[in-house]
DNA sequence: TACAATCGGTGCAAAAAACGCATCACTCGG
DNA sequence: CCGAGTGATGCGTTTTTTGCACCGATTGTA
């Protein structure tokens, strides 16, 4: 769109950082760039950059812009959506941000089911935890978040909330899977590969070991819910995950089971979306068969 | 702002109907402003208009291309209003939809209260009927609404409800000033001075009517309530208002007091915006202070 | 039926805006 | 003190926008 130019221009100098770089990156003379920012500084009525020796940096009534051009730009891509929906054309780009945990068996299986409706529509997956999540909705760069216990929930939009009990993942032929309901007192005993603070299991187990008296002290700590799943089998260790993210019936060579409710209080997995913003055709279909599928999984 | 210029002039044709007579009103030629029109056209990738033989005429692409034109236009605004407040500068323009009712004494007391602290500030106050308010939210044409018994509710976030029962009026000496409390059948037994279906105390009279088996059969109808409000002291009638435009003390020449409860229910004054917008400065902090003020309102 | 008054669309030249080049003033690190 | 980096500016050139004259089509009217 080419009113839009001076918006890309100004989002491509805060992004170089300075206007000889951007001038590189989109193709203009470092001149030519300056006074299309001069000008649209005059015309906006304050400067939006603070001119820095190495430099330009947004200052704060620039970065008050910069949500306006975000929203902007996100809400032209909506009508252009709904253009094109009422054209009979069914595209579009779908963005989310969501937990690991519903990288290997939940969304594949969603968005094959949709595309197979839907042929013309491209997906982005955005794996964030929780916070990141909740940024990339506020700055737009994602349309939905799935993920685990979301931090603020300012500014979000609640879809579906889906609890989510935690879960132990044990070898197989672990004492583990024996007993009548499994206590966080006996996973303790054993060792533990446990996800980063970033991670809502890991909140949910920090919160429930101090109500015990105990300190969690993991063997092994990472950010990838796969190499926990996996990890397991090698060492004799307990690892932890929420169920969407495990098969009904136990993986080869390892078994889960869910922890006592009184030990751990479940989470909540969220469907979310920006608070107040109107998606474009194609994310808010997604988000409308996401709902559906997750219904169906608490009626389990 | 420069590059919203094809917008105004998107605009400015749908107002004047053709390109001919918009090209007048904006001081240009017929075809540059058609150029610009088919120009955007294609760079949207979708025609806006559809063409008739005696003009032009927005097309359901069009109507959604409106919206965001609307959207995009009032959150610069927000964003200017935000700077112009972090410079220290406290301008701004404030435009509420409000029912008559407000008229009298609440809303200007507010907003002299308001101006004294911000002279910059400037006001629209546009009387709607409660279905109307509702439509200028939606089209960003308010700001604000304050009006009794809003029809829709959606797209319309609640600040804050103030309960208001049904008061009748009455000339002075009446002897509906004499019963202990005020039933409903009492006054129907006078000549009723009523507004019109449009509004929200009209509305609570007929169900109240209706479940007591009558039906109303007003003397006269009008949309003005300060037509009600003199009207009764003319020829010995009843007219019906709600509190908050009425003084405490009765004026001279008539009276007023609530009628029961269980007769008419009470109606909700509701002070809202539209759902998910974000508010200039000045109208944010504006219906702040009238939730305060509603809140003493309702303590009394 | 003829004609005037609309309407949107288009070719072409003039006016306006945007651009590129060369250059200045300034800051910073070595 | 010097070179490499920054943003700003004067000036000639290029691109875009605009105004004028005109076309074809439709509609209401004499």
């Amino acid at each position: 769109m080419r009113y839009l130019r001076t918006f890309e221009l100004i989002e491509a100098v805060v992004r170089a950082g300075s206007i000889r770089k951007a001038a590189e990156d989109t193709n203009l003379t470092a001149s030519a760039l300056n006074r299309r920012i001069q000008g649209f500084e005059q015309e906006f009525g304050w400067p939006i950059f603070e001119r820095l020796p190495r430099g330009m940096r947004l200052n704060p009534a620039g970065e008050l812009l910069m949500q306006h051009i975000r929203l902007q730009r996100t809400d032209l891509a909506r009508v252009q959506s709904q253009v094109a929906d009422l054209s009979g054309e069914r595209r579009g780009h779908i963005s989310i941000a969501c937990s690991q945990a519903l990288l290997p068996y939940f969304l594949p299986e969603q968005i094959a089911i949709y595309r197979a409706s839907h042929p013309g529509v491209t997906f982005s997956i955005n794996v964030r935890d929780r916070a990141q999540a909740e940024r990339d909705l506020a700055s737009y760069s994602s349309d939905l978040a799935l993920v685990l216990e979301p931090v603020h929930l300012v500014e979000f939009d609640v879809l579906y909330a889906l609890p989510q009990r935690v879960h132990a993942v044990y070898p197989a032929g672990s004492p583990l899977g024996d007993t009548l309901t499994l206590r966080l007192r006996d996973c303790l005993n054993h060792r533990l590969v446990l996800p980063t603070a970033a991670y809502g299991v890991r909140n949910l187990l920090e919160h429930a070991a101090t109500a015990i008296g105990r300190t969690l002290t993991p063997t092994i700590e990472t950010e990838s819910f796969d190499l926990i799943r996996h990890y397991v089998t090698q060492e004799n260790a307990v690892g932890f995950q929420i169920p969407i993210g495990l098969k009904p019936a136990a993986d080869a060579g390892f078994g889960h089971r869910p922890l006592a409710e009184r030990d751990v209080r479940p989470g909540q997995l969220l469907l979310g979306q920006m608070k107040g913003r109107a998606l474009p055709v194609a994310s808010a279909k997604f988000g409308q068969q996401l709902v559906a599928a997750l219904e169906t999984l608490a009626a389990q």
